[in-house]
This record gives structure tokens, sequence and C-alpha cells, in this order.
DNA sequence: TTTCATTGCGTCGTTATGACACAATGATAA
DNA sequence: TTATCATTGTGTCATAACGACGCAATGAAA
């Protein structure tokens, strides 16, 4: 969408009239490699502040539609988990003076009355996603785009930290009644990997065999006949998500409840 | 806010400088009365139908005290339940024409880039109040304000149907990891009342003495040693919520989960 | 060939859950 | 005054879920 300074200024100059007003989203991008959760953050530019990956709503554009094309922007992925999660509407959040003095630094002129420096209601959204299937692209406010752990994130821009934590915690409660992890984890997976995806979240340690016996009890995992071999120690079985039966369990709820 | 016909013009005229734009929100006001559940609405001038009690929110004014202050003025009550639960983006929910011709109908001369006919995007949210404490209130666009059973809900406005939905869908997945019940039933209350009321929640019966059980497991309760007299067959036990003990299940979730 | 961290499978005691039985209560009707 | 009867309080029983833990099998590295 912007390619070069000058589109930026033109961003700057037109966005009030393209978008709704006052209203803005921001994606917390969870993915899974190397044993570890990460967040998809963006490095703005002439700062050492991090970002969420966020954008503006299109005039006559739906919520989610707007969310879904800021991901496929950011990540290149078009078919993926998304979900609004919380508004952040504390008017404190815009703060006019500080946005003013950052774009001058960057030498973007702005006009008092511009759009931008105006309050803005920020919609949260969280979305998994496959690492492995995700080419981080960065916007052109920003000098990188890239995946962070998720215990290794500090500064961040405005209020995007507790827009993460936010997200973080939605995602643990979703935890106890939804599956999770088809969006996560590649087809084939090992328990183990499934079970410090679970530690991850929920930032604590598991009982291995305790939740083995859990997770096939929730009937949405098929075991493999192969064995994923070459990491040292015994072979563990590989898995696959049983697609029918995850989203049956999606729809339904997980424990029994009321 | 509103008194009279001129101040609904003077309100339509200034709230473009006065509100935040394009956004609104919208209250599920929950109670419980006659072992009932009900929701709080608005009868709408000239027309057949009802609506969410709702409102805009001021320039610097964060979005919950709005809510908070549309709770005030529409049921009198100041310290509620009150919680945020989803945002309703679709573009198609806010019908230009469909507006314009409402209001002129109602007398009321709308210029055409009015702030009154742009799209609104609404944050939902739900509340649960004391049916007793409630001092129904309709703002001055409204003819009626009243309680109504929530199974007996077809005409409203809009979209309020799906939103109401939404909300009460979202409260029963609340039942499955918090207490509830302190914020809709009188300080003293029978167990049948309590389940009553979760079976209104939930649209369906409960066996009653596994709901004693799993009431009591829940360590929220305090059996008083009075029992309610007067309504015929055995007077059951009152009870009251253990303050102490409900918030910290507030806090913690009620149920193992992770 | 031995070593050893890791994996697969199982046990045991406790607790939660669904289905149901039975006695106690208290207003109403005989 | 007494019998009736819907409703309430308490308990049983079988089953499932859960936390804590034991033990043998595996397979790469020493």
């Amino acid at each position: 969408m912007m390619r070069e300074l000058k589109n930026i200024r033109e961003f700057i100059e037109k966005g009030g009239k393209l978008f709704h007003p006052g209203l803005s989203l921001d994606c917390v991008i969870f993915g899974f490699h190397e044993n570890q959760l990460k967040v998809l953050l963006l490095k703005m530019n002439h700062t050492d502040l991090w970002a969420l990956p966020g954008g503006f709503v299109y005039k006559d554009e739906a919520l989610e539609a707007a969310a879904t094309r800021v991901l496929q922007e950011r990540t290149g992925i078009n078919d993926i988990f998304l979900q609004q999660f919380h508004v952040f509407g504390n008017p404190a959040r815009s703060d006019r003076k500080y946005q003013s003095g950052r774009l001058k630094k960057w030498g973007i002129p702005v006009e008092k009355d511009s759009w931008i420096l105006n309050r803005f209601v920020t919609v949260g959204f969280y979305a998994l996603v496959e690492f492995s299937h995700v080419t981080p692209t960065p916007d052109n406010t920003s000098a990188a785009c890239g995946w962070h752990h998720l215990h290794d994130i500090n500064n961040l821009f405005m209020d995007h930290k507790e827009i993460l934590d936010r997200a973080l915690e939605t995602l643990r409660q979703q935890l106890n009644y939804q599956p999770i992890g088809y969006n996560l984890l590649p087809d084939k997976f090992t328990m183990p990997e499934l079970q410090t995806l679970y530690e991850t979240i929920l930032g604590k340690k598991l009982d291995r065999r305790n939740f083995q016996r859990r997770m096939n009890n929730y009937g949405i995992l098929r075991r493999l006949k192969e064995t994923r071999k070459g990491c040292a120690h015994k072979a563990p079985y590989l898995y696959s998500f049983d697609l029918r039966k995850y989203q049956k369990a999606l729809q339904e709820g997980l424990q029994g409840g009321w």
C-alpha cells in the first residue's frame, strides 16, 4: 500500500477520505517455531520501538475484512484463524503531541487537523498461523518485520504491550474449551511438540503422561504409523489432526461445562 | 440528554462535534424477575420496533465510561457488572437511506452529509443488573423503556437481534468459568431460584440435585438459617453469596481447565 | 556394547459428573 | 384435625476425568 516516502505522505494526506475515522485495528499474530511461541512484529522507522501489525478500515470495508487484509499483507497468508478479542478505547492511548513529533522526526509534515492525529479506538485481533507459511513483510512505516519470542518482548509502541498481553490471556482461556494447534503446527507433529505449544501458551510445565491422555481423550488426533527420527533418543510418533472432529470440537466446545 | 424534539434536533446538529465519529455502543442489559431472564429495551418512536439501549462516545471519553453512562441513564444504577463482548463492524449494518427516511418521518430534517447518516461501528456491551434496583428510563428518541422476556423478543431495530444473541452466547460461555448470579439476584435467594437463572440462560433444564451439589462445591455460597416461607410446599433455604470467595472465583475461574 | 534421556503405556487414589432413590417439609384440601 | 402432594434436602452408585507417579521400550551417542 505504501511503497515510498512520497506514498506515506499521500497516505496521510488522503487517508482521511479513505478510512473510517478514528478506527484502527491491531493484530497479534502468533506462530510456533523451534518449540517456541512467537509474535510477528514490525520495527518502526527511526526508533527502537516495535509495533503490532495494524491498519485502518476502509469506509466501506467490514472490520474482519480489514483484519484479513492486514494479515495477508504482512504474512502472505490468506486463509487464517483470526478473531477479534477486545476493543481498546481509552482516550489516553492516542497522544496527539507524541504522534505529531514522531512524524516530524521522520520528515513527514502533518497538518494540525490531520486525521492521523485524532484519537483512535483500536480493535484487537489475534491470529494463529503456521510459522513456515509466513513471509514476514514490512509495511513502509517499518524498517523490518519479523518474529519475536513471546517472553522476550519489551519496548513496544504505545499500548501494544497491553494489547499483546490481553491477546495471550484470551488465548489461554480459549484453550479450555477449544482445540488449538491446527493453525500453529505443521500437518504432522509429535505429541511433545503439541505439549510444548500448550506449555508455552500457558507459561507453565505440564505432566507429559497426563497431557497425552487428555489430548487423546479429546478425540481430535490421529496417530500416524510414522515416527520422527534423527532427533536422538526414542523416536516419537507423528500425529495429525482429524479435521472433521477438530472442527466439530471447535463448534461444540471441548469440556462438558454446563 | 435529549428532552424535547428541539433537543433531538440540536443533538443531531451538534453531535458531530461532540462525539467520536462513526462509533456507537449498544448495551444488552440482563435482569432476572419472576424466575425469568429479561432484557431492557427501548420502544422507538413512531414504529413498532424496539432497540437496545445505546449511545455515542464523547470525543474524550473512554469506551467503558460511555457504556457506564448509558447504563446509568437507562437504569439509574451506578455500580454494575458491565463487559464488552464484540464489535459489530459490518458496513451493511448502517443503512443511510433507511436512517434518513426514518428521521424524516419523525419530522426531523437531516442534512445529506450529517454525521448521523454515516456508517457506524458499534461496540456491544452486556450488563447484569438486579431487577429491583432498576428504574427503566427512556431516552427521548424512545416512547418507552421496559423489560422483555428473553425468548419473546422479535422485532428489533437493525441488527440488534444479532447483538442480543451474541451477548447471550457470551454469557453462556462465561457460565463455564465464572460465577454468575450476584449481579442478577437479590441478596437472599433460594437454590431453585439460582437454578432457574442458570436454566434460563442456558435454555435447558438441569438436574435439581446435581445442580445443588455443583454449586455447593464451588464454595461461593453461604446457606442462611432462614427459609423462604409462604410459597406452598417445603420451604427452601435461603442463600447468599460469600463475596470474598465470589470475587476470588471471578478472578481465578471456576473449573480447573489447564 | 553400554549408557541415558526420552517416549509409550499403565496404575492408583481422588474428585467430578450424570442418573436416580427416598425421606422430610409445609401449604392445601378433605 | 388429618391426609395429600408437589417440592426440597440428602444420599447412593457407576462412570469418567484428573493429578501424581512407576516402569519398560527405544534409539542415538558414548
